[in-house]
RNA sequence: GCCGGUGUAGCUCAGUGGCAGAGCAGCGGUUUCGUAAACCGCAGGUCAAGGGUUCGACUCCCUUCACCGGCUCCA
């Protein structure tokens, strides 16, 4: 579910040579060059992988004796500020293979990539100094037009991203145009941290993760608690809306369920170990589709009940590899969104347009407007028929384009079972996470053998479409926490309204005013506590609270309020009648 | 799973082959205050776990676990 080809995706112009992007990126190709330089100059021994720009930056990969430290870090970039201070221009040549292979004989990867490159490729490469690099270029005229250069860190990385073959180390850094550009990101990056969801998850007190329970397994605490419902509230009244049905199923289904579907077969390794029951085997669900099959199942079913919607918020469990887990957004026990669609061909262009639209309603309704959609068609092995494949793609296409939504194509990336529309959004740090997903599924319907008795009395298979929205709770709420900075707008937030009495004599009107705001169905504490006034709307503050009413003296012979905003704004007192009437209005 | 890094109080982090430290949070007291941190005091630890080296290990070595940055994977 999570894309980690973010590379991919920062796809250069180079229609525009002089673009700033078409410049960064000459520049952090010359800059990835430069770097493997000074590498070299340090690691004699140093074998070369591939060292391209990315979208902030660039990295290159080494075969070398030991791993890279910090300290070789601030080396190499030493080198590398002496390389560019000493103006060298960069160079292309065009060569022949037998030089190139002759040129890269030391380079055993270098030599893998001209093999693999076909017969009629012109091979360049691209020198400065006494550094040479089999290149296509584009480049900066030379070494100086790299304005300004940080390496950042160290990471191990596939070659050629195979984990059957060696792993290298990968230094990755960045270059900008200007020291400004520089400072930018890397501040940039800094806000990105105070914005992590695992952070914030922390501070806010909205979850927690704990050895004694495992890895990749989250206790929702009362804060998250309130935020995880109210979104789960808002999903069943709009699925209601649109006509879904919700339904629950178990967390363990017997081996035979897993046979049926084919999991056992081909998924088993993403599964945790059965438990055995009066000598069954039985599984966690890792998938909620054989559950809604069975719905769909069991009774016979007619034309005329289709489609048929079946959602459930469905709470699975994948064993997830170690290395992959991370907060919220990469777990082993998560709650999808899940919902499968049994319908008719004829139905399908229509359901799939349904749930786009259901899709945008509901990130819109998050404040998500920025996402990208990926369509995925056959790849080479797959299930069902030809025809199936080509009409579910064509829906898919249609009913994005109907929408005029901007789409890239992920040719032979679907799964092997159906095409699907991908939906993924980003968190602080600019990583893309899966979350939306719509996929036809050939398979199913034939394993579960599922009918229904058409029009002419016979019986037809139905199509069957899976789909998540939010994908799963848990990695919405992360990315939400992140695309809020963890300041929830006020539908959303655990407590709307932090009552501050000013000193214990108005400690009874407080709670009076929170009495009054949660009878009005508003979200409201009172910070009773014998402390300063400073110091309560500090930590309001910090908890993100939207609103501090603080009542003293003047407030409570007033009836009034004094009220402050999570943005910074003393709005001043104000009837609390007042106040009601602008929290229903915003809630609006 | 793989490469590298990191595990010290609830949190953020110092520290050392020879008695375990700070700030914040917590608790007790004083203070009753007008828009982002009052003051005093107290308590808080199997230094991730297990094994080894050593007169002595939180510190050095090994194993395991967890987390972090990547890679790979993601029906």
């Amino acid at each position: 579910m999570q894309d980690d080809s973010m590379l991919d995706h920062g796809a250069i112009d180079h229609s525009d040579a002089n673009s700033t992007e078409a410049l960064r990126h000459r520049m952090r190709h010359s800059a990835a060059h430069v770097m493997a330089d000074a590498v070299l100059r340090i690691f004699p021994e140093a074998k070369m992988g591939i060292g391209p720009p990315t979208q902030d930056g660039f990295y290159y990969d080494f075969d070398v004796s030991r791993p890279f430290t910090p300290e070789d870090l601030e080396e190499i970039e030493a080198l590398m500020r002496e390389t560019i201070s000493a103006r060298q221009p960069f160079l292309r040549e065009e060569i022949s293979r037998g030089e190139a292979v002759e040129l890269f004989a030391d380079q055993p990867y270098k030599l893998e990539i001209i093999s693999d490159l076909p017969d009629e490729t012109t091979l360049s490469i691209y020198r400065h100094g006494g550094f040479v690099d089999l290149c296509q270029g584009p480049h900066v005229d030379g070494t100086a037009d790299i304005q300004a250069v940080k390496l950042l860190n160290i990471a191990g990385a596939y070659w050629r991203g195979d984990e059957h073959r060696p792993m290298l180390q990968r230094i990755y850094g960045t270059a900008w145009e200007s020291r400004d550009a520089l400072d930018d990101f890397l501040n940039r990056l800094e806000e990105a941290e105070r914005r992590d969801h695992r952070t914030l998850g922390r501070q806010l007190g909205l979850y927690s993760i704990h050895e004694e329970i495992g890895p990749g397994l989250i206790v929702w605490h009362p804060k998250g608690g309130v935020v995880r419902s109210l979104v789960e509230d808002y999903w069943r009244d709009i699925h209601y809306r649109h006509d879904y049905s919700i339904v629950y199923s178990p967390h363990i289904g017997r081996a035979q369920l897993w046979q049926t579907s084919g999991h056992l077969a081909h998924y088993r390794e993403s599964m945790y170990a059965p438990l055995e029951v009066d000598e069954q085997e039985y599984f966690l669900k890792p998938m909620n589709c054989p559950f809604h099959i069975m719905v769909y199942r069991s009774a016979l079913r007619s034309y005329r009940e289709l489609p048929m919607r079946i959602a459930e918020l469905g709470t699975v469990y994948r064993y997830e590899r170690s290395g992959v887990l991370h907060g919220l957004m990469r777990v082993r026990g998560f709650t999808q969104d899940d919902a499968h669609i049994f319908c008719l061909p004829e139905q399908v262009e229509e359901e799939v347009g349904g749930v786009l639209d259901l899709t945008f309603e509901l990130l819109d309704a998050f404040g998500f407007s920025d996402y990208s959609i990926f369509l995925s068609t056959r790849p080479d092995s797959y299930a069902g028929e030809p025809e199936m494949w080509d009409h579910a793609t064509e829906s898919l296409r249609r009913a994005l384009e109907q929408r005029s939504l901007k789409y890239d194509i992920d040719e032979g990336g679907g799964a092997f079972y159906g095409p699907k529309v991908d939906i993924k959004i980003q968190d602080a740090l600019g990583r893309e996470w899966q979350c939306t997903t719509v996929q036809f599924d050939f398979n199913l319907p034939e394993r579960f053998d599922l009918t229904f008795m058409d029009a002419e009395g016979g019986r037809s298979r139905p199509y069957m479409v899976h789909r998540a929205i939010l994908g799963s709770l848990e990695r919405f709420l992360g990315v939400l926490i992140e695309h809020y900075a963890g300041a929830f707008p006020l539908w959303l937030a655990p407590t709307q309204a932090m009552v501050i009495p000013i000193a214990d004599r108005h400690q009874e009107y407080a709670e009076s005013v929170k009495t009054k705001l949660e009878s009005e169905g508003f979200r409201a504490e009172v910070d009773g506590r014998s402390e300063r006034m400073n110091l309560k709307i500090r930590n309001a503050q910090l908890q993100k609270v939207p609103y501090m009413l603080v009542v003293g003296d003047r407030e409570q012979e007033d009836g009034a309020v004094a009220v402050r905003t999570r943005e910074g704004g003393n709005l001043g007192a104000m009837p609390l009648d007042d106040l009601l009437a602008r929290l229903a209005e915003e809630l609006e």
